[in-house]
DNA sequence: CGACCATTTGATATGGATCAAGCGATGTGG
DNA sequence: CCACATCGCTTGATCCATATCAAATGGTCG
């Protein structure tokens, strides 16, 4: 039985794109297939839990997970979106540091942490390709750091290049996620979201057909403004 | 000739404090030992330069360096601060993602990257310790990423925490940094970080003997700010 | 059609930025 | 040794971007 409904469009499947050599991700890749299952998770089911034993690495196939964490005050912050391609719940550490969440219905790849950081101790290639995945986790953290000193119309210009950047199309981004997603993923109010999308539109950097699509009319001007 | 008078307080030696397992830290130390040189660098000195190609990595002797980034706009944002025996300018990618400075003078170890990838090749434990450095430097940017969302109560006492946790007296805080650094890392103005130093002080979490100084007087007062 | 939920829009409040001045420690030259 | 310049820090006054509170709109599903 799931948790929620099976509803609305979870149409959001993308072609990989990491950035590694091919023989590597061909190897890697096998090493995941032979281990991984590919598992549902429904719309708002939970992955895995903060603080829990880390003992698998997920993959998205399909749809779209958050991360995140909440602050002793309530607020909650996204960590990170993870869209198809995009591996996460990788740690060293045991335990996992955000809680991961399924943001649409999702179908993800489930690997047992131990056998691949097993298989890394056996093979340099695989070892390399556990670094390499979470260095670029780093990268990530470090950008979304950048955003989070930003003013709200940088915030979002930079959210909005960065999904474009991530979709198969350049000038249309299909949002899995809510305006509150958005919003805690850079660290602002629902409103403000609302009313910089509006401001934008306004200055014709984008359109907004439906409130999960928005066009990016205006590539320069987004990149100016993502100071 | 050094590039910078050499002046002032540059007392700040710590213990390294890596929670490694101790066969691996003797055994990577030794790898380390056996490439890296000591370096001196003058206060304010360069040490690399964003988006230089990364052919070494660092570990801090004695002193204190901050990583940076500059913005369009001119805004300097500072990822991190390192103390004696932290590593960094560890990257997978070829080439340095921030700035980095000596911020008094220090006594960096520098060692080839290449040398120890090479190593990391061969040596699973290498390869290990590569991936954990990279994983803490993943954490703490996380953990950050977390302060940046905050008030600024809450990012002044999270930084006094986090500055105490690496010092040798979780009770008395010996600043390197200038309050502009704090500001910097802190996303804040120096002005707001001034201030809030001020309204701790007068809520008696905090004393500021000296501008570099301060003795935390209720850690349960700052970490509930810390929300 | 009507209820519900997400999003947008409007009005007001506020935390931190900005602009500006004062203060204290450190170092310099007379 | 003292007067003065400099620099880093603190304090004060005002402004503004974003949060907060509140209401209207619109799309979706029963």
């Amino acid at each position: 039985m799931l948790t929620q409904p099976m509803t609305t469009s979870n149409s959001f499947r993308r072609a990989p794109a990491q950035p590694v050599t091919p023989a590597r991700v061909t190897m890697f890749e096998n090493s995941i297939e032979l281990m991984g299952a590919v598992m549902p998770f429904a719309r708002g089911a939970e992955i895995y839990g903060e603080n829990e034993p880390a003992e698998y690495l997920y993959k998205v196939i399909a749809g779209a997970v958050r991360t995140y964490t909440v602050l002793k005050d309530g607020r909650r912050q996204i960590g990170a979106f993870y869209l198809p391609g995009d591996v996460f719940g990788l740690e060293v550490d045991d335990e996992h540091a955000f809680s991961a969440e399924a943001i649409v219905d999702c179908k993800v790849m489930v690997i047992k942490r131990r056998a691949l950081v097993a298989l890394a101790a056996r093979s340099g290639d695989v070892a390399h390709q556990l670094w390499t995945m979470t260095a670029n986790e780093l990268r990530r953290a470090q950008s979304h750091m950048l955003l989070l000193i930003k003013t709200a119309q940088e915030r979002v210009a930079g959210f909005l290049l960065e999904m474009a950047a991530r979709s198969p199309s350049t000038a249309v981004v299909e949002l899995p996620m809510s305006r509150q997603d958005i919003a805690d993923y850079l660290g602002l109010t629902i409103e403000t979201v609302s009313r910089t999308l509006t401001l934008l539109e306004n200055a014709a950097a984008i359109d907004v057909p439906t409130s999960r699509r928005i066009v990016l009319r205006n590539h320069a001007a987004l990149n100016r403004l993502n100071a």
